[in-house]
DNA sequence: CCCAAGTCCTGGTTGC
DNA sequence: TGCAACCAGGACTTGG
């Protein structure tokens, strides 16, 4: 599943290989990826035009291109952002386009949970819904305790809320819960001090251990070379209903909390 | 049939 | 009573 993390990750790489490249021409468009245009306004927007950079932001990839144009694309559930061989084939290819550079970018997804956005004058709307970036963004405890207060919802479903923090998705929660020792089902607002803390620190360090790692790859993922990410390796929580706790060694539990599957220790998270 | 999961949407509840 | 904030759950999607 793409999380800031995994976003992150393809972010890095279509830094390097994209800035200054042109877009010659969009060769393939699936209306149901389009939120805002229509598929010709989509080549007719993009044709032509610079990319800029590349950014980020929580699990969003936002490219400011020539123009005041912008593209930006969420990954969903199942979605890849490869540079590739123009002659190299993929399934469920959503979105295409050839660079001047003779390399193709080609967005795949086979669930269509992803949506591309082509917007002019800034990025797609959505992201102004987003809180600060989970990993980089200007935030600490102060915030976090601000944010928190008064919530009685489960504080998994606090950590999924993009309009908190921006990036963190199923399996990253199940991670920063297990580190901060913390039960998905505590009501957000009923933390000390001490464990906001706890929970601020976790989630900037899991966080940036899944970059490092280059990602968790538990079905899908893999970044825009193709290759999966590593942090699948490290999962304490995620995945292992019923296997031991790396800490008590006691069975994990699952449960569903805010619509997901959750698994956590239910002695060492509390 | 259920499960996986990110985001949007709806309808209900709570509290000021 | 009005209103905003909050919260739970469903819809969407396809393959295992």
């Amino acid at each position: 599943m793409p999380e800031l993390p995994e976003v992150e990750t393809v972010r890095c790489q279509l830094q390097k290989a994209l800035p200054g490249r042109r877009f010659e021409s969009v060769t393939e468009v699936d209306p149901f990826v389009l939120r805002d245009v229509s598929p010709e306004a989509v080549s007719a927007s993009l044709g032509g035009r610079v990319v800029r950079r590349v950014d980020r932001a929580g699990k969003f990839l936002v490219l400011p291109l020539s123009g005041g144009t912008f593209l930006t694309v969420h990954l969903g559930m199942t979605g890849n952002l490869l540079m590739t061989d123009p002659a190299e084939a993929f399934t469920h290819v959503r979105f295409a386009a050839l660079m001047d550079d003779g390399r193709r970018l080609v967005f795949r997804d086979v669930r269509k949970f992803g949506r591309v956005h082509v917007t002019e004058g800034g990025p797609a709307e959505r992201i102004n819904r987003l809180g600060p970036d989970a990993w980089l963004g200007d935030w600490g405890p102060d915030y976090l305790a601000a944010r928190l207060e008064g919530r009685t919802g489960a504080l998994k479903a606090f950590l999924l809320d993009q309009r908190n923090l921006a990036g963190i998705g199923n399996i990253y929660a199940d991670e920063i819960l297990f580190g901060a020792r913390l039960s998905p089902v505590r009501p957000a607002g009923r933390l000390t001090r001490g464990e906001v803390e706890r929970l601020a620190v976790e989630i900037k360090e899991r966080l940036a251990e899944g970059v490092l790692a280059r990602g968790c790859t538990v079905s899908d993922f893999v970044d825009s070379e193709g290759r999966p990410g590593t942090f699948q390796e490290s999962l304490r929580a995620y995945g292992r209903h019923g296997l031991p706790c790396v800490s008590c060694g006691g069975p994990l539990a699952r449960i569903v909390v805010a619509g997901r599957g959750t698994i956590f220790c239910a002695v060492c998270q509390s």
